[in-house]
DNA sequence: ATGAAATGTTGTGTTTACACAACGAATCGT
DNA sequence: ACGATTCGTTGTGTAAACACAACATTTCAT
């Protein structure tokens, strides 16, 4: 069917250092519903979605894509970064 | 406590001269469920939300807000249309 | 004026995103 | 070593997002 939806939660809760009852708390669900969120064993609401998107203060489509996204060492190359 | 997503759903579907069949079929959701987002009687899952924008080719959140959207006419003006 | 298309509404049923509890394992600071 | 935090997993329950059907009403083209 439809393409699950892929996420970069754990990407972005680990730059923030922040726990999963951390973000948890930010958003106002139970700290499992982050487990489940991060290992894909469901998919979020619209709602909680853009909350977490404006926890990590980017638009919805950074973290969350129909399309699995790339590993991060591609994205910080073409930001600029040499080795 | 949560506030209720608001949504211009109605408003780029008049926009891009669509139905609620049309604009159903597009995201592959039943007619009615178009209805019931539109008239706000529930809220999508970041899935459809995220559907419903790329058929719009915006980003989620010019399609969907925590915050009422202001009027239409407000934005035209802020983008340098003048009376 | 007639009919088709679009919309609004109501109802029933299924699936799943959540809440919450409980437990074991791994990690970390002291 | 120890406890405290974090993480992973399993299970149960509920509210709500959907599907689908049926029908009334409005809008619109002809």
């Amino acid at each position: 069917m439809t393409h699950d939806i892929h996420n970069r939660i754990a990407l972005f809760r680990a730059e923030h250092a922040m726990s999963r009852r951390d973000l948890a708390e930010a958003v106002s669900v139970n700290p499992q519903t982050i487990g489940y969120l991060e290992r894909g064993d469901y998919k979020p609401s619209l709602e909680l979605g853009m909350k977490l998107a404006r926890v990590f203060a980017v638009p919805v489509e950074l973290l969350f894509s129909f399309d699995p996204f790339p590993p991060m060492a591609d994205a910080l190359r073409a930001a600029g970064e040499r080795p």
